[in-house]
DNA sequence: GACTACTTATAAG
DNA sequence: TCTTATAAATAGT
């Protein structure tokens, strides 16, 4: 990792023989694209490596910043959980659910939690699975609509994207809706803060 | 980031008149050791760039691997508490504290009643207007804007709830225009479903 | 809030 | 697993 990486055009002009320059023994890391991974020996090796990266970061966090950090993973199947804490996830899961606002009977708070807490992030994660689902489908040609039991199901945003149905995906559009609402009021929120009044507690939006 | 990194020694020979080639504008990325920074300043910007690279990791890993992931991250001052999750950070933490799913009382559950007791008709009637007082508060805002203190902050979702300036609701005033439309087109349109999976819960823990 | 030049993560094999 | 070549994250400016 630390060598200096020299370019193999470079390098190669740096190789007087053409017969004696290595072929290139691997075509290194290629890009891929941010998409569910269909074949599942790549899933599954991309799945370790990539959670232990990320273990490895919020470790660093934990040390470089003094931070606390908590992380949950399941995997695929949700047969396997991996689970990281400093100090422990329970503790840090205890915090967290501490400061959980009371719940509230209006529908912006509701609504406020959600967004809060979860919804922004999720629904924009979904949005990206969805598109990249829609493709890879159409790419494929396949149209197969399986017959399912949707009675067994329990609320949509718990599913698997490629589980969702029209219906569904009507309430999907409502619940935008309501991100607009919501957006509108912190507008209002905004202007009102600008003028000095307050309100609010520091829990912030997921990311991306 | 996908540039071609070519290294300073070959791109200087390169470069034919040595009075024309640009000084090393900064000495890039320097290796740190894994130790608690002193420095704040240093501190908070590890801190942002570190977070949002670990809350990216974890998005990819969601997306690509089809895994659930939730992370709770506290400052260092433990004033505020960041968060990521897929679905969704509570969903998770339930299920990893394996604890029975209660739908009347999740949060879910009020989202869907909330869903459910809205108008179409209504929603779009709102959002019309809100979209139209949306823009002129935009304008109207922006003097306010920049006599806040926007500082150095990097993204919106990095900030609590009531930081979130117009620029940053315009942001998400895009994702969610974006998300209707797509889901528009996925109602008016077609639904790929796909292999039916099924909700299995977690059960063996293992930590990194 | 952007850059640059590094270090680090990781897709492929 | 292990390596290689490249993509991506990020310390310092």
């Amino acid at each position: 990792m630390n060598r200096i990486n020299i370019p193999y055009p470079l390098r190669e002009k740096r190789t007087p023989l053409p017969k004696l320059r290595m072929p290139r023994k691997s075509e290194g890391r290629q890009r891929i694209e941010i998409v569910r991974i269909t074949k599942q020996s790549n899933l599954s090796v991309a799945f370790s490596k990539r959670r232990f990266g990320i273990f490895k970061k919020a470790s660093e966090l934990c040390t470089l910043c003094a931070a606390q950090v908590a992380i949950i993973v399941f995997s695929q199947n949700q047969k396997k959980v991996y689970s990281f804490g400093s100090p422990s996830v329970e503790a840090i899961i205890n915090r967290f659910l501490e400061q959980s606002p009371d719940p509230s009977s209006s529908r912006t708070s509701q609504f406020m939690d959600l967004l809060r807490n979860a919804s922004i992030q999720e629904l924009h994660t979904r949005l990206t699975n969805m598109l990249a689902q829609l493709e890879s489908e159409k790419k494929a040609g396949k149209e197969l609509q399986k017959i399912r039991k949707e009675s067994q199901r329990n609320y949509w945003w718990d599913k698997p994207i490629e589980d969702l149905g029209l219906a569904n995906l009507e309430q999907l559009k409502m619940a935008m809706l309501e991100m607009k609402e919501f957006a509108q009021k912190q507008v209002e929120g905004h202007m009102v803060e600008a003028f000095g009044s307050t309100c609010v507690r520091g829990v912030d939006l997921s990311t991306m």
